[in-house]
DNA sequence: GTTCTTGACGAAATCGATTTCTTGGACTTC
DNA sequence: GAAGTCCAAGAAATCGATTTCGTCAAGAAC
């Protein structure tokens, strides 16, 4: 390993004169050049272990998702890396599979490598992030907000989405709209499923409501088993609002194996599929901007982390619904 | 921030005892308990910067990869954390958007951060890990291998696999096999496609063969564009392998838009889809084994963090045909 | 009773870069 | 020409953990 003492001696300065040379501090022409010179003859790279340890800043971000095999959240990291690159940030994504400990875990990583700040879209209500504040280490709540904590987030108006995605539904004929929703303890499940049932109560009463709501677990199978049940009722739905990408893949599973599909059966989405378009499925989508999502959380990460001390605030974004 | 002097202090021994009591050297209990008692209640976190600079390995590994949305590399992915996490190693995802100069970048991030190692789907064939072979880094090459350099590789049996997707295709009926494969300068693209030219001068001989081979970039408007061609074809194919599961998703859309689908057009494809699986739709599917490709890497790589210092050697995993 | 072994533990060196703090010399200024 | 001002650049302290080396005391061996 070819340290700054290497290059000093090679160019027979300091390795002050050498630290000033590569921070653009003031140095004489000579000095600079040799010094230059050195260091691309021994390939020379600062180790930013010891950079950082001086420092006691990083130039890092972490980023911790639920399910990196998920494209809302992949889209959502190709938001915060585009930003956070253009500031000159790294950004080391730590996958959490919805486990809390892991996730507990990866804050701790965050925190003992110095980090300049966190983005978190947290597992559940119950993340802890008390750690990150006590320290007053930046952090971010994306996606689902942090219900005990002061902390910024972003976040999308997913009643709003909910509302929208049912009535479209209702508009284009269909009368037993049905909702499957994400787990009750997670804010975004309970918001979307708010916004169906405002709509369905208006158009249909609310009598038999319950029968059409099912809550599932955000992944295939939930989707695939909570559709099933749906259709085995006495009285099926003709149409359903899915709460996320995933569950849609698996309720188009069920809709399959019963011999129905969009758009004879009314299905309207929150968040895409990127290379197998529901959108070119005759499904309704409600475009969730995860990439837009990533980017307004790494600008806000990136604003405290240089600095900005104001209160916690929170950036909802629009949902879209396309087609 | 808390740090080894505060335990220190806290319990009334020196650093260098409450370093031994986190490391598991030889404490008196009575020591042991003081210590334990003291940083719990200070909250103590081991600075890992510190730790890194001093002990020179990281037990952090960097993961390169050319396209994070695509889910054959979060596949892969997810095995790389999967065998590191066991081995109590973090895994720091980088995403180089197949750009030569941001995998160079990520590279000498990974030198001057003083990873473990270095896992790295090669963005094409000029890959330079030069200077990470020069400083002993341990690199395992994944998915591609590296021309240029003696490094280990996991990949998997291309040529055959092209060569069975489009047997089973020639099997079930169809005589026009078109293959649509990727950039000439990767390997993958190369070796999938020669499987297939081999079986297809069988069944067809050489002829017009040329006519129904298309190179496109692994991407999904390559594949969809690569498919019209072939459909706006005089002698038009009635089947296609297609070299990777992005292009597959746009050449669906371009059979799509052809008014064709299969089973009726046949497809072959390398990889899958996850959550839209090909596999449900009447396509054939060459499983590539994303998961288990990184997990063999990080075995391989973890291997020669541990020491193994042998000549390079390349692991090459069998393609599974699905239906 | 003296020497040797053993074990616990602290002082200090170390990792590599940055950041004071100094120093020495060139250049002004009166 | 003496005093003051500047500026480049080196010496040394610093970040926080680990590790080497040395010390001291208790117990063992003869």
């Amino acid at each position: 390993m070819v340290t700054i003492y290497d290059v000093a001696a090679r160019a027979g300065v300091s390795a002050t004169t050498v630290s000033r040379v590569l921070n653009g501090a003031k140095v004489s022409p000579e000095s600079e050049r040799l010094v230059r010179a050195a260091a691309a003859e021994l390939a020379f790279t600062p180790n930013r272990t010891a950079r950082r340890l001086r420092g006691q800043h990083s130039a890092v971000i972490g980023l911790i998702i639920p399910d990196i095999e998920n494209p809302f959240f992949t889209a959502l990291a190709r938001g915060v890396e585009n930003r956070a690159r253009a500031a000159g940030y790294s950004v080391v994504l730590c996958n959490t599979d919805e486990d809390p400990e892991r996730e507990a875990t990866y804050i701790d990583i965050a925190l003992a490598e110095h980090m300049a700040g966190v983005i978190l879209a947290p597992a559940d209500d119950a993340s802890d992030v008390s750690r990150l504040v006590a320290q007053r280490r930046p952090v971010v709540a994306v996606d689902r907000s942090l219900a005990h904590a002061e902390v910024d987030a972003v976040t999308v108006d997913n009643r709003a989405g909910g509302h929208s995605a049912a009535e479209s539904l209702f508009a284009a004929g269909f009368t037993r709209v049905a909702c499957i929703t994400g787990p009750s303890s997670v804010e975004t499940a309970q918001l979307r499923m708010a916004g169906w049932r405002q709509a369905a109560a208006r158009h249909t009463g609310d009598g038999h409501l319950e029968d059409l709501l099912r809550y599932a677990d955000y992944r295939v199978d939930g989707g695939r088993q909570a559709m099933a049940e749906l259709l085995a009722l006495p009285e099926p739905p003709d149409a359903a609002v899915v709460a996320n990408n995933l569950m849609a893949a698996g309720a188009l599973d069920a809709l399959h194996d019963a011999g129905l599909a969009p758009p004879g059966f009314g299905l309207a989405v929150f968040g895409d599929l990127p290379f197998a378009s529901f959108g070119r499925r005759g499904i309704r989508v409600v475009d969730v901007p995860a990439r837009e999502l990533g980017e307004a959380a790494a600008t806000l990460l990136l604003e405290r982390i240089g600095g900005d001390a104001g209160p916690a605030k929170t950036v909802v974004l629009r949902t879209r619904e396309q087609r």
